[in-house]
RNA sequence: CGGGGCGUAGCGCAGCUUGGUAGCGCGCAGCGUUCGGGACGCUGAGGUCCCGGGUUCAAAUCCCGGCGCCCCGACCA
């Protein structure tokens, strides 16, 4: 299949990798995904990441029900107001109307923290460091598929602490000790962290934290979210605990979250016009060998060969394919695996045999070199180390490259309605300064700072004094 | 909800203006030739033309009424 160039046509472009890497694909049910074999493997590799930084820091997993009771939801009246457009709500069950309605989660503040009211009497009882590996409902305007389905797939995190400062340092270790590693050290992304300001905050928060992610085609990506909920949690379903002085106190609560989002993020700050690129770290298969022969002596002959190098692969720990498939031609193959993004091909033919040796194509540069068969597969974790590397290097660069320090409005309006990137300056902190640019540019606030610190000199955006400094981008 | 478009083979579409045998590309099946960058030839399978009604000798095509989906404007991990 021929990919549209990312440059031309970003969202037909993203389609086709979703679709020609063989990720996933809609489903009959309105705005859900089908996850496929190999879509559903990279989510396994972040999966897996990310579960092993959870319990690191602590926490343990456990699971709540799907089902909500509706009048549980209404009880927080910010995070019902922010999430009843988009609740899906089950009125019928067992042949008959329920008497009282069930929402399907759309996430679970509401049922853990009834939960927890039965579950928390005493300081001694806190903290709870609870996390669930589950899928939730919002029902979306625009679904597309990893970036924002009907259904998606998550890890919710939610804990309650005896003292503010200690739910506000739980915030922010799970964005930086967890997410922020995970994309940076295992899907080799570039990720900002920082604070979302009030009108983006998740409903019910009193701070919500972000990593954002720039896409090749200048918009930002909300990669994962980390929230302090203060008190709010604890009062509308009343968790209340006995300090060591006697009292009676209110606990204080954070939730976090990354979703299937981060595979839609992989593609679109990895990808390039060959499809995808996969991180060695998170890749289902890291290396694939492919082999080339025409008579049935070659066909011996190399399968022999490949094999041996395969299970030196294997051995060495690497996940390798041996694409036997003969089906399809090599130049089929050569192309399918760089559409599913394997970070190194080897392809093995009579005429490497004769001379002793391989083609090793990298994905992420797609440099192709011939090297002695002799130590090959010694030479492999090194090479996949640089690859890991080289993806995270050029994402930074990225980047950097398309963050602007506007010196005027104008400059910054024109930067911005072009999804030119991220713009950086000085903010005066008003809301309607943000509306204002936002009508101007659909470009909005993504983040502020994770040290918060004051800014000097004028709002980029109005001229009033700032007092923080913002990055303004496009989402999606 | 306001504006625009579409519903025909698994997928992507043509045919509709001017009613008359259901088509094309990809994919799929069989056989043969191919095989170092997405192979080719021959043969074949596959259809409630979104649904319901009407006009007509005859409807994918014309008329009426439904339903569904997509794009553009406000939410969102």
């Amino acid at each position: 299949m021929a990919l549209p160039t990312q440059s031309t046509n970003f969202p037909a472009w993203y389609q086709a990798v979703v679709k020609g890497a063989d990720l996933a694909e809609n489903s009959l049910a309105r705005g859900c995904m089908v996850v496929k074999p190999y879509g559903w493997a990279i989510w396994e590799g972040i999966q897996a990441a990310m579960d092993e930084r959870i319990k690191a820091t602590g926490h343990q997993n456990l699971q709540f029900p799907l089902f909500i009771p509706y009048r549980l939801l209404e009880r927080e009246a910010e995070h019902v107001e922010g999430f009843k457009p988009e609740v899906a709500v089950v009125t019928h069950a067992g042949g008959e109307e329920l008497e009282e309605p069930l929402v399907v989660r759309p996430t679970s503040e509401t049922i853990i923290w009834d939960t927890y009211s039965r579950w928390v009497q005493s300081w001694r009882d806190l903290p709870l460091l609870y996390n669930q590996w589950c899928n939730v409902v919002r029902w979306e305007m625009h679904p597309r598929l990893f970036l924002r389905t009907t259904e998606f797939y998550w890890q919710e995190g939610h804990t309650a602490h005896a003292t503010a400062d200690e739910a506000m340092t739980e915030q922010r270790r799970m964005l930086v000790e967890a997410y922020q590693d995970v994309c940076e050290r295992v899907l080799a992304l570039d990720v900002r962290p920082g604070h979302k300001t009030e009108s983006e905050r998740f409903p019910g928060a009193d701070d919500s934290m972000t990593i954002e992610a720039l896409m090749r085609d200048g918009k930002a990506l909300q990669a994962g979210t980390s929230h302090y909920l203060g008190q709010n949690f604890a009062k509308a379903y009343n968790v209340r605990f006995q300090n060591r002085e006697g009292e009676l106190e209110y606990a204080y609560a954070t939730s976090w979250g990354v979703s299937t989002r981060l595979v839609g993020g992989l593609i679109m700050q990895h990808g390039d016009d060959r499809g995808l690129r996969l991180p060695p770290a998170l890749a289902p298969y890291q290396v694939v060998v492919v082999p080339i022969f025409r008579t049935d002596d070659e066909r011996v002959r190399v399968l022999e060969a490949a094999g041996r190098l395969t299970g030196d692969l294997a051995a060495l720990g690497l996940r390798t394919r041996l694409d036997d498939r003969e089906d399809h031609r090599p130049g089929f193959k050569f192309n399918e695996w760089e559409l599913k993004g394997v970070p190194l091909r080897v392809e093995l033919g009579p005429r490497d045999l004769d001379a002793e040796q391989a083609v090793v194509v990298r994905r992420d540069t797609l440099e192709k070199a011939t090297k002695p068969l002799g130590d090959l597969a010694g030479s492999f974790p090194a090479l996949l180390e640089d690859i890991q590397r080289t993806l995270r290097e050029q994402a930074v660069a990225f980047t950097d490259a398309h963050t602007l320090r506007p010196s005027s409005y104008e400059e910054m309006r024109s930067f911005l309605e072009a999804s030119g990137g991220f713009a950086v300056g000085p903010w005066c902190g008003r809301a309607d300064c943000e509306a204002q640019v936002k009508e101007d540019t659909k470009a909005t606030i993504r983040f502020l700072p994770l040290d918060l610190e004051d800014a000097a000199g004028p709002c980029v955006a109005c001229g009033d004094s700032a007092i923080v400094e913002a990055t303004w981008a496009r989402a999606y």
